[in-house]
DNA sequence: GCCGTTTTCGGCCCGACTGTTTTCAGTCG
């Protein structure tokens, strides 16, 4: 079993307890263990052999030898055990938005319900509401959300396609003259790569005003629930947006209480303690004693009542930030300012929708010093790719656009070069070496058994051509899995050939991910952030990729766009 | 089930909203 795999079941062992009625804490230390393990980015097995499960914050004795059964066995007797209590097929109903373990398990016991269908035809009977605590609103309620479960599934979304949104409604609800102050928070503002709600927060003088206007918004496909100070909508999506509209006086308090994670929240409250304080979204107050509370009107208030140093966004997660702010170790991360290249591109040459030059004015217009244009090679046929000929009569091309573009900016020439399914490269060495900059992916056969996968890349991180290895597990989120590659072993080869990795800042990709990046760091290896743009409009994508490399910790050094293009060529140079 | 500068026991965050109650349980974040 993998990382993923085992994550799920101990969610799933969670959801089981949860209805059995067992310890919250008990359930609670197995939904961590979930979450914790899907951020582990080394092999739990090769933790497993080293004996080091335990060094896993939130992983015990007992944790750890479950996590070996699984990785022995691929099964785990503990979960068997309680399917035969509770059908598996129960876990669906959970999913239903409004329904908890509670209800799920009093379906279960007076009427017998296992299955989504069973559910929704004992709702439209009219059987649900002859249960306690049941009425006519409830049973509505149910079938709206069951219906939205099965259009939407769980309604997880890109970041990609939540900011936009957010910023949106955040824009339009700054516009009214009662707002005093408006941020995102939640996920959104952590730029984790999926999105389960959008969180918003609104400081006004008239909240009512502001709430009727937010469910009134021509977004909204329904209102879910609307108080005075806190309302959702769900959007045609199935994607919810939480407003709240709350004081000013204490705005540090409420945005670092509703940015999260929830994680890192509890560790914040746990120093809190330890100072005779306790923290909640609206102060900082004394527990004993009657000390008048603290009010933080920004977060920085709130971190230095705690004295740590201010912790942004992307780093609250509970991975460490907490210690590392602690021994006054945070990282300076890299910021979308350090960028001066962008190394992966397409143009109409393969599958992109602008020209050489158009991409080069727009990277310029953004800031940049130069870019690398790296359109498909030929085997990559569905995207129009570059034979060795083609490829020559684009260096021409390329030069030509130089000249246009002037003194100030570099236009740089290379090659997304396909490794094909046998680990062969569509281009020898000698048309390689012609190349400023070259580039190897691979973009098919990536369901290979995980040894014959890894090869293919190595093979290519040994070839002395090439620099830099995109997208490397080639995963799209939430429509595909990344390839089975064994990154440890990428990661060092990467380290001993001085090859880059990209962390490809589309929306959809954000590969290598957060986690991915924060291990390669370890090792030393060498990050390129780049935005893969097929159009210029895209080549704005940067920002997600900062984010995802401040997820993982990076500062400038470790990103190689952040080098002049002289250092770039000495380091090419060098290799 | 985890964890420890209150360390091997006893904590482990807590407030808003809803629907069903007649004072509160369930769910969510």
């Amino acid at each position: 079993m993998n990382n993923r795999e085992i994550a799920e079941l101990f969610e799933k062992v969670a959801y089981l307890l949860e209805i059995r009625g067992d310890n919250i804490h008990r359930i609670l230390s197995y939904r961590r263990a979930g979450e914790t393990i899907r951020d582990v980015s080394q092999d739990l097995s090769e933790l497993h052999e080293a004996g080091q499960l335990t060094s896993i914050s939130g992983i015990g004795k007992t944790l750890a030898e479950k996590i070996a059964e699984m990785l022995e066995t691929g099964r785990l007797e503990f979960y068997e055990r309680l399917v035969v209590e509770i059908p598996e097929s129960i876990l669906d109903l959970m999913r239903v938005e409004g329904l908890g373990a509670k209800r799920v398990k009093l379906f279960y016991d007076k009427l017998g319900i296992t299955t989504l269908d069973g559910l929704q035809e004992a709702a439209e009977n009219g059987r649900l509401r002859e249960l306690p605590k049941m009425g006519a609103k409830s049973e509505a309620k149910i079938l709206k959300a069951i219906e939205s479960l099965k259009k939407h599934g769980d309604g997880r979304v890109l970041l990609g396609t939540a900011l936009p949104i957010a910023e949106t409604i955040l824009a339009e609800l700054r516009q009214l003259p009662v707002v005093t102050r408006a941020d995102i928070a939640g996920s959104v503002r952590r730029r984790k790569e999926t999105i389960g709600d959008i969180d918003l927060l609104v400081a006004a003088s008239d909240a009512e005003v502001v709430m009727d206007h937010f469910c009134g918004l021509e977004l909204a496909a329904d209102v879910a629930l609307r108080g005075p100070t806190k309302s959702r909508i769900v959007l045609d999506n199935g994607v919810g947006v939480d407003l709240r509209v709350l004081p000013s006086e204490n705005w540090g308090t409420l945005l670092s209480y509703f940015t999260g994670s929830q994680a890192h929240n509890v560790r914040l409250r746990e120093l809190a303690k330890k100072k005779g304080l306790s923290l909640n979204e609206y102060d900082l107050s004394a527990v004993s004693g009657n000390a008048p509370p603290i009010l933080c009107e920004t977060e920085e208030a709130v971190y230095t009542a705690l004295d740590l140093p201010y912790v942004v966004p992307t780093l609250r997660e509970d991975r460490g930030e907490i210690e590392a702010a602690l021994e006054g170790r945070l990282p300076q991360l890299v910021q979308l300012t350090d960028m001066r290249s962008d190394l992966h591109m397409h143009t109409t040459w393969s599958d992109g929708k602008a020209s050489i030059l158009e991409m080069a004015q727009t990277a310029q217009a953004n800031g940049l010093q130069y870019i690398v244009i790296t359109d498909h090679s030929y085997s990559l046929g569905i995207a129009n790719g570059l034979d060795a000929s083609r490829l020559r009569q684009q260096a021409e091309a390329i030069r030509e656009a130089n000249e246009v573009i002037g003194p100030d900016f570099e236009i740089w020439h290379g090659t997304e070069m396909e490794i094909r399914a046998d680990g062969t490269l569509d281009f020898p060495d000698e048309v390689l070496a012609e190349l400023d900059f070259v580039i190897a992916a691979v973009h098919t056969a990536l369901k290979q058994p995980r040894e014959k996968i890894t090869e293919r890349i190595l093979g290519a991180i040994r070839n002395p051509h090439v620099d830099m290895i995109a997208h490397p597990t080639g995963r799209l989120i939430g429509r595909r899995d990344g390839a089975d590659v064994d990154l440890e072993a990428i990661f060092a080869a990467a380290v001993d050939h001085k090859t880059i990795l990209e962390l490809n800042a589309n929306p959809h990709r954000l590969d290598l991910q957060d986690t991915h990046v924060r291990r390669a760091l370890e090792i030393g290896v060498r990050i390129a952030i780049n935005t893969d743009a097929h159009h210029p409009d895209q080549l704005s994508f940067t920002h997600f990729g900062i984010a995802t490399a401040q997820r993982g910790w990076a500062t400038a050094s470790h990103i190689v766009n952040s080098w002049l293009p002289s250092e770039m060529r000495t380091f090419l140079m060098s290799k």
